[in-house]
DNA sequence: CGTTAGTTTGAGAGGACTCAAAGTCTGTGG
DNA sequence: CCACAGACTTTGAGTCCTCTCAAACTAACG
């Protein structure tokens, strides 16, 4: 796929991107293909780079106890990076490891902040993509907050129908925040009485 | 205290403006103070309002099962509202009351759209409030996810050590996601063993 | 096919919940 | 300035959902 072509897609999904601004993120992004199990971040680093999902799929997750929490999932036409340490200029907590061969368009630190100065319309694609993942955060604190392990669990279903597919149910007992062993009963039909 | 120096307070504090655009903020933007328990926004309006807090304190809830849940807290030198309504344009699942006497600074959301629109600094400061929340929020699901109560209550006091000045226990219970009985166990010392 | 990663099933324990009641604080009126 | 009402918080007892630890089962891959 060619960059410009993917260059568009964001365009057109996030905002609006001048012609000018268009050919800056061009000339300072590169395309990445990596495997699955590749980790594009790792704990302790200082992220400085920002990702787009062209195709295939991420996860961030932490290790708390020694157990891994996955914490985000991202898919094509979405943005990922270990935010705590891209906006916060500080070592990361996340580990981010992609789940299928992947497509990556990889964007610097560097290069985001200085067309965010240059180009309006690049803060505005970095304000929506922001609201998008805060308003998804604010939903998740509602899930989880006072619902059973079934209603987190649908509420997922519900949100990213994909998932399911395409994530280990592991990560995805992590990422609502039960254990696998909660989740498989939840997932048996015979548990819902 | 005069809007002018409020306006200045938000340059300072999130993204300096031009003095075009705190002109225009100022010509678009009025100052209300209000009483204890005021509602600045009900469940079920478009919330088209975005609220600076220049002194005081707001909190928004929702009501599930009948039961009223805490979602956000606001004091000082913060922005609120109902940001489900406001990104949306949806009817709001909120409730945002007064915990204190409050002087808040009020721009409409049609005023907000336009300055972000017209002037580069003031989407700016948008992103930059919101990465704030989106930032704040990602803690708060780390937070939620797997700890115990008394866990998440220290976190809650780590992170801001005000609120247990300010806001009753039951406000506090739902917000960090425990009933309040629990809360009340856990203050007590004798609890912890 | 054997090996290993991933998922399901089982049994028992525990933290937080619910329902209930007793304290404690705060503000208002006599 | 005290007394009472209502709001808020604490304490108690019993229950239940989800967790932990353990083991069996299943699927995927070389």
């Amino acid at each position: 796929m060619y960059i410009e072509k993917i260059i568009e897609t964001i365009s057109t999904s996030y905002a609006t991107l001048t012609e000018e601004c268009k050919d800056d993120l061009k000339k300072a992004s590169k395309i990445l293909t990596l495997d699955k199990e590749a980790k594009i971040v790792k704990e302790g680093q200082f992220a400085d780079k920002l990702y787009f999902v062209v195709r295939g799929g991420a996860r961030a997750y932490y290790l708390k106890n020694g157990k891994d929490i996955t914490d985000w999932f991202a898919f094509e036409g979405e943005f990922v990076s270990a935010i705590d340490s891209f906006f916060q200029d500080s070592p990361t907590m996340y580990t981010i490891e992609l789940l299928e061969p992947t497509t990556l368009l990889q964007i610097s630190r560097e290069t985001v902040f200085a067309l965010t100065n240059k180009h309006h319309c690049f803060e505005k694609l970095g304000r929506i993509a922001v609201t998008k993942t805060m308003l998804e955060l604010q939903e998740r604190v509602v899930s989880i907050q006072f619902e059973s392990a079934l209603q987190k669990y649908t509420n997922l279903i519900n949100a990213r129908p994909d998932i399911i597919q395409r994530v280990q149910l592991t990560h995805i007992a992590s990422y609502i925040g039960v254990t696998l062993e909660t989740l498989s009963r939840i997932r048996n039909p015979k548990y819902r009485i």
